[in-house]
DNA sequence: TTCAATTATTGAACGGTGTTCAGGAAAGTC
DNA sequence: GACTTTCCTGAACACCGTTCAATAATTGAA
């Protein structure tokens, strides 16, 4: 049965979100597939790819949230929901931060959140120039910020105050 | 004559200033110096420990900065030159985001320009809770912008709107 | 059912990486 | 001159991403 771009994806999420970035090697991938490391350039042209569609699957999730419709015009409820359910997504993955930031550099206007995070926001009154510049400048805090705790995770140093620093910041923001 | 720390640290500095964090290998490192690599491990403990150390020397020159007294209360004028530097210094070396996100992560308070900052704010008339928030939030967007630019730059991607958005970012987040 | 074409994998190599450590120089001290 | 401390070599260990000829497995057509 022939291995599959789809397999190839599964395991590296797999080492990813158990192991952590470091952990996650052609070769090591290779093992946990049974299979030659050289195997796995049939079906991902490199590492960056793959880490790309890693990003992709992290983040996606956000785009079945029920975005709900409204709120009055200049409430940012729906903004700091996004934000909020982000960086839950990222921080839950080891390194997602790492990862995502990558693919945000990429394609800044097209990943998410910033997407979302536009149409919430203009669908707040902001103008599109506004909601574009606080959805990105929301989205590298965010990343900013992920990195930050999860480096001081991977040196198994606390961590405790960082979700109301971060809390504070994204209102600093939207204020 | 004998090898000596700052020479290690300086010639590290030069390779990363001109090549990048992707060729600052302790071989390579090593080679430039006219050593075996087990040498430089008599003068630094690891290479994290390099790391950390440049990154202390990017943003060194902040301290030395002239720090204008004062200016109406409420006015963020030394803030937004702060960070405006913190950025520019960090920018002008490659993968400077990278080297100094990790020295942040180690000792988020410590690191320049947290400390300069909230001396800066709170000399405005903000709290020292309310100064620390700041600083920490426009640190971490700082470092998630330039390192979203520089990801770019190394992926010769255009980052011509990246200024502006950076400072529309900051006057957001001291509004 | 056989044969050709396509798809998928192996095995080996290339040129790297960080780090450790026994042993041997060199330099400084008494 | 002997002894100690400082510094460095040489070699090894266990990895890394990527390429590519050769080969195996699978598929589709005759």
């Amino acid at each position: 049965m022939a291995l599959d771009r789809a397999q190839v994806v599964d395991a590296a999420w797999h080492i990813l979100q158990t192991y952590g970035l470091g952990d996650l090697s052609m070769r090591r991938l290779a093992r946990e597939l049974g299979v030659q490391p050289g195997a796995l350039y049939w079906h991902v042209a490199n590492k960056q790819e793959l880490l790309a569609v890693l990003a992709q699957r992290m983040v996606g999730p956000l785009e079945t949230s029920s975005i709900r419709p409204a709120g009055a015009a200049g409430d940012d409820a729906a903004a700091l929901l996004l934000v909020a359910r982000f960086r839950s997504l990222v921080l839950a993955v080891r390194d997602g931060a790492d990862v995502v930031s990558v693919a945000h550099a990429l394609d800044p206007l097209g990943m998410q959140p910033v997407p979302l995070l536009v149409t919430a926001l203009t669908s707040q009154g902001r103008s599109p120039e506004n909601a574009e510049t606080v959805a990105l400048t929301l989205t590298r805090f965010t990343l900013g910020s992920v990195t930050a705790q999860q480096t001081r995770e991977s040196m198994e140093l606390p961590t405790a105050t960082m979700e109301d620093e971060f809390e504070a910041g994204v209102r600093a923001i939207l204020a």
